[in-house]
DNA sequence: CGTGAAGTTGATATCTGTCAAGCTACGTGG
DNA sequence: CCACGTAGCTTGACAGATATCAACTTCACG
């Protein structure tokens, strides 16, 4: 799965794909799964896909607002998102909570249980979901079995160490627009990736939400999104955002060019 | 390797854990390192233990502010610290730098290469240090034979999403004194777990190190030592530092008690 | 013992937070 | 189908924390 990423830009660049989401597919083995190259290594033959398709023990809906996993609950199962948009976050005892990030189809939460076999984080549904779940001891009874599930399930865990990496440099070195223009192009990147447009999205979040993974409260970001709104970057509509000059936002965050 | 992390205080507790350092230690092998314990799974028998000696393919000295990887070098490895200290830290081409994390004694540095196959930081020895370079092809392939270590490795990079969420948590949610609070109490923990004073420490990196840290100025980070200093509640002369008053410390990012 | 890097401290500027008021959109129930 | 209520969002005025700039001190190293 080609993936770089731009720390600078906060923003990965996917190779090779560009998968329509067809929520009518109806087949339960990721073998027909269209998030496959998503979720999924690549390069197996029709055999050992099936094999691998037991990865994949059941599927569960979560309803909007309710949690997958929460803090202290025993991890079992890494969860790969097939419809529907997360949020996972941690919190301290006098309720300062921060958003870890931000997750959607065919991404991959859970990995935070791995270390203590407890879940140090919350994963909330923004909206109605469904995940597939992978029980861990599966997935490391197969990653033993297929080198290219080992190398996959170490790709996903680096990625996010990476992502990590970036948002620490957006909170700790970047200013408040700064941080929203990253964000924008981040989120409408991986929805381009996934086959929605380059250039509008709805948020799944509130501008709470967006402030508490940006470090910012929600005042400053509604002020940050009416400063491209009037600068005629963006158009905002509520949680309607479209992107009019990508090419300026790229600029906020980084004055010359973003690759 | 029983360890619990406290998101609250950024604080990890590692149970049975309280290594002695003897510089003087001379065999190569995992088997007869004194970090084993830090690095390396628990619960093999001798003729395991041999063979998962092969993990480490050679050691690497690094002098002081000299780097043993940087931003787009190819990866290969991962790396165990047997003595020294590093700091990692990505940068912007407008040469804005973010220290994502300071590493000591066996700690594994180089996780975040996987994903690409390059390295995403760079990786700085804040003084003379010697690593043990461990081929990650290696690893996979013992991974494969091992359990045990699989779920090592698994922990390892799990561990590291986890210490990133908290740093999250640092740079999104709490202030200057906060953070520095929470700084100071994480190293002298992780120091005391290796067999180092609980109230001493010499601090091997700058203010503006720290402070990059923790997304603050070196002025802002002089300034909170001195304010802990006048409140009795550290000493500090540059970088020694000494903890006069650890639950003053505690209570400053959690008014309440930190298990 | 001199020189420069690192650290401290003060004065001021700036950004973001806080508080408050009003607006918008949406869902619920009459 | 409309009215109402509430949650989310926007905007303004002001406050507060940290950054910035500058001067000075301390320490480490050659």
């Amino acid at each position: 799965m080609g993936l770089a990423l731009c720390l600078r830009c906060h923003i990965e660049f996917y190779q090779n794909m560009n998968l329509a989401i067809t929520p009518e597919s109806v087949k339960v083995a990721c073998s027909n799964c269209n998030l496959r190259e998503l979720c999924m290594p690549t390069g197996f033959n029709t055999d050992d896909m099936k094999k691998l398709d037991e990865v994949v023990a059941t599927r569960r809906r979560v309803k909007q607002g309710d949690m997958l996993f929460s803090n202290g609950d025993v991890f079992t199962s890494l969860y790969a998102i097939r419809t529907g948009f997360f949020k996972t976050c941690v919190s301290t005892e006098d309720g300062r909570e921060q958003v870890t990030g931000f997750q959607m189809a065919g991404e991959i939460i859970g990995l935070d249980g791995i270390v203590t076999d407890l879940h140090s984080c919350n994963a909330v549904a923004l909206e109605d979901a469904e995940v597939c779940v992978m029980p861990f001891a599966k997935v490391e009874d197969l990653s033993r079995e297929f080198p290219l599930l080992q190398r996959h399930v170490h790709k996903i865990m680096s990625r996010e160490i990476v992502r990590e990496n970036s948002v620490m440099m957006l909170l700790g070195n970047m200013r408040a627009e700064e941080r929203l223009a990253a964000f924008l192009l981040n989120l409408v990147q991986r929805l381009h990736a996934r086959g929605f447009s380059q250039s509008e999205l709805t948020l799944r979040m509130s501008r709470e939400e967006i402030g508490s993974y940006l470090g910012m409260k929600l005042e400053t970001v509604s002020r940050a999104f009416s400063k491209f709104s009037d600068e005629g970057i963006i158009e905002v509509k509520q949680r309607y955002v479209r992107i009019l000059n990508s090419d300026a936002l790229k600029k906020i965050f980084n004055p010359e060019t973003c690759s």
